[in-house]
DNA sequence: TTGAAAGCGCTAACAA
DNA sequence: TTGTTAGCGCTTTCAA
């Protein structure tokens, strides 16, 4: 049995297929419609369950009432959330969500914005990106989709961003430890070191560290790679534990990284760590539930997502034509 | 400036759309065009970036290539996971995966299932259900797009279905504790108490206490709203301490569950239960940072993904006409 | 080995 | 208040 179309529905009422469309598209009392008419077409629709094919209709508009969503990792909760929240607000909207997850590499963000973008699959785009170069989203052939970066800043000429403020948060987290008396913070920090997040929070770290005057904060920073967060976090504590120069706290860039630690210092090998203090940006519920009393600043996480939908809406609709850039405030969760 | 075109690339060649089509599409050499043409074809797309338009092409195909998945929370992890490795392996394959979280209520997944499958939007649909009536996915105009239910039976006449062992898991898992000891095992199962996994867990657990002849488990089972968590939790836990009859081990038919009771069982109210054993379905590595030693069993939460993909692209590619229905096994993990 | 032309199912300008 | 008609940009049949 074939699906029904409008042109069917045309012929079982007697009317024409404008003003089944016309109707079905709320437009019915822009051209005059009568109400009469007008309810008999929307019972027809409703008693045959018609529904148009949304690809002829996109290309017959040109809108195609899909937003796609880019980020490094979807099963991350961080990014999870966001997607959910999206997601959510835009369905009530009549958008649907395009998700795609790049693994922090470069060429698949790159082959996802284009893939979207060019063959005008979406009508916006929400990105937390990867790249950290003007030249890839300043091209001319991007300027016809809204885009709205989040998490995330990529140096640009144009775009909106919804992102934290990393620097801030860090340099609050980090004077709260100094406070507490801890003398020597360790930093680790998450590869690639370029990305904004990661870069700002460096620098809050340091802003931190040397407005107290104490030693060079680059010999406390180690960096994790991004695909052997385990490895490396073992071999810095081991490097620490070694030369006996181990810090009294560890400020963890990410929470994956927090976790990563938590984990080790679980370890016969590291057991001389255990009264370390740990920091992390980046707040979990389960930093509840163990005993090691950890410190982060939080992320309005849906609020990025709110935000970014939001922003994302207006551009698409139009109500918005200039870009926006907002920086959404930490929060610091002692414990 | 306007996006280029199909006819904009042909004039340039000075070809014909058709033959740029047919070379696009990798059909140059079943209809006998020249080496050298092909080369020139390819060549120019390169050149000029040019990208056929989805929309326009899928309605003349009728093939979208675009793949659905409805899950209930696309935030919680366990989804997350199966949404990446879903999203990944179709993106490999020329998929998009357009992803909508139901917050299991059932009327939004109906409207999702119909928008997606009615529009022809998708060429298949992923989905975890929260329905556990046949009538809503049995119906005839949904014959038409291939799906597969994943994570949750849903009783219908014909369908593909990859889920795990929830049956068995919970057998093993509770044979576990009484082996180890414990006599009084209460249940926290989620609500709605239907949904198939669930229903499963419950069984199994059932059955391995009857086996054991111990007291009528009936007056262990405790049930949990989904979204009120935590308070039932609590409320559960209060009425086990008011009326002095604690178990001697908590087993939580999901992670969720888990972490509530984790987390309750930090207050100073619940001390007394401070020795009880925790189980849970589903593992989760953060349960490896807990001091609480939770014993679990886990699923194979990527397997499930990719068995779910490959299956459904066999369906959609019509190398496979049958259904299939996969039940995968999980591992007790012991701490 | 290549091209002309029809048509996928819809919307909207224009006509009536 | 309603209908006719011309495309949206592509693929594919059929003809050359």
């Amino acid at each position: 049995m074939k699906k029904l179309q409008l042109e069917d529905l045309a012929k079982k009422l007697g009317y024409s297929k404008t003003l089944i469309s016309m109707v079905i598209n709320g437009k019915g009392n822009h051209y005059g419609v009568s109400k009469k008419t007008q309810a008999l077409v929307l019972d027809a629709v409703q008693q045959y369950d018609y529904r148009p094919n949304k690809f002829a209709k996109s290309l017959r508009t040109g809108k195609s009432h899909f937003v796609g969503l880019i980020v490094s990792d979807i099963s991350n909760p961080f990014y999870g959330l966001i997607a959910k929240t999206i997601e959510t607000l835009l369905f009530n909207k009549g958008y649907n969500l395009m998700v795609c997850s790049t693994e922090e590499e470069e060429d698949r963000e790159k082959q996802m914005v284009e893939m979207m973008l060019e063959q005008q699959a979406v009508d916006g785009l929400i990105i937390a990106s990867a790249l950290n170069k003007p030249d890839f989203y300043d091209q001319d052939k991007f300027a016809r989709v809204p885009m709205v970066f989040i998490d995330r800043v990529v140096p640009m000429h144009k775009g909106s961003f919804i992102v934290t403020d990393n620097y801030g948060g860090s340099i609050t987290l980090v004077r709260h430890l100094l406070r507490e008396g801890n003398k020597r913070i360790a930093c680790l920090a998450i590869t690639p070191l370029f990305i904004s997040t990661i870069e700002d929070r460096l620098h809050g770290y340091r802003e931190a560290l040397l407005h107290e005057g104490v030693e060079d904060p680059e010999t406390l920073i180690r960096p994790v790679r991004f695909e052997k967060i385990d490895k490396d976090v073992q071999k810095h504590l081991r490097d620490f534990v070694k030369n006996k120069n181990a810090p009294d706290a560890f400020y963890c860039l990410n929470n994956n990284i927090a976790l990563a630690l938590l984990q080790a210092l679980h370890k016969k090998e590291f057991a001389s760590l255990a009264n370390v203090r740990v920091a992390s940006f980046d707040d979990l519920p389960l930093f509840d539930l163990l005993d090691k009393k950890v410190v982060t600043v939080s992320q309005p996480v849906e609020e990025i997502g709110r935000s970014a939908s939001a922003l994302l809406l207006d551009m698409i609709t139009g109500k918005r034509k200039d870009h926006a850039n907002v920086v959404l405030p930490t929060r610091l969760v002692k414990r």
